[in-house]
DNA sequence: TTTCCAGTCAACAACCATTGCAGATTGATG
DNA sequence: CATCAATCTGCAATGGTTGTTGACTGGAAA
């Protein structure tokens, strides 16, 4: 994702204005690696501007995710999380605990095969692995529960 | 999945009881490629039953995936899906209408790199390919959305 | 710096998929 | 056919997310 600054001059140049609100949410995600969700950003805006809304978090967001500076991933977790990284990447999700890593690769070669795509285009292919992070396997004994 | 008459046995053998409900919702899915909602199963034995609740639908749907008789899905449209098929496969999802077909091929090598892994224990391995069926691509000339 | 207004905000209610609850009902066994 | 635990239904409640609306404000222009 573009820094925050960069955000601001993209923002104008739209003639979207820059307001506290936004300006608070785009230093939330910059550099942010932990594939947050809407509560979370908004739990992590709050501190410092205690009137924002939770409508305006995720306002924001899809706004950002409209305009491609923002991925919004839906990993069956229960609610959408959001990536500033727009790399190309997969992710691996905890079972137990939700949280997600990154996983950069080279998958180039995982393709549909041409029996199956039955006209499809493919526009984006997305790799999930689940399991267990170290943390709740050491937890549970290596259990899943 | 089993087939109906199997899963009767397995549930009699559990003491479960087996239910007129239980028996419609086993034909529904039985064969069933459509990867229905809960809401599209129970659309469906509504039909023969009237009578029978969405809850009751939910219920044996997860009694099910429990069971590993059923594969449950989240394929980010917005409510579960469910797979009668337990065969090892991937899907492939239309983004403006959301069907969803089956990709059945070799992937034995999409592994989570050592790097990226970080003591992780991979136990299940997703791929979805997202794009536009070629219905969806004709009604709006191969724009999505 | 003041004006002005399109763009934005906060609060609230609504929405959807899903689940918890409790009382009525019913398979399966003896 | 009597018994009873398992099951069903209807309804309320939940959690995540979005629609609405009137008040508010960033920032370009004067």
């Amino acid at each position: 994702m573009k820094s925050p600054t960069e955000l601001t001059e993209l923002f104008r140049d739209r003639g979207l204005k820059v307001t506290p609100q936004r300006r608070a949410i785009f230093e939330a995600l910059h550099g942010n690696r932990e594939h947050p969700t809407a509560e979370g950003i908004y739990a992590r805006v709050s501190t410092s501007m205690p009137t924002i809304s939770l409508r305006t978090v995720y306002q924001v967001l899809h706004d950002l995710a409209d305009m491609g500076e923002l991925a919004q991933l839906d990993l069956g977790t229960g609610s959408s999380r959001f990536d500033p990284n727009l790399d190309p990447h997969h992710h691996l999700v905890c079972e137990s605990c939700g949280t997600v890593l990154d996983v950069h690769g080279d998958f180039a070669d995982v393709r549909v095969p041409v029996a199956s795509a039955a006209g499809f285009t493919v526009s984006s292919t997305e790799i999930i692995f689940r399991g267990q992070c170290p943390q709740c396997r050491a937890a549970s004994g290596g259990n899943v529960s």
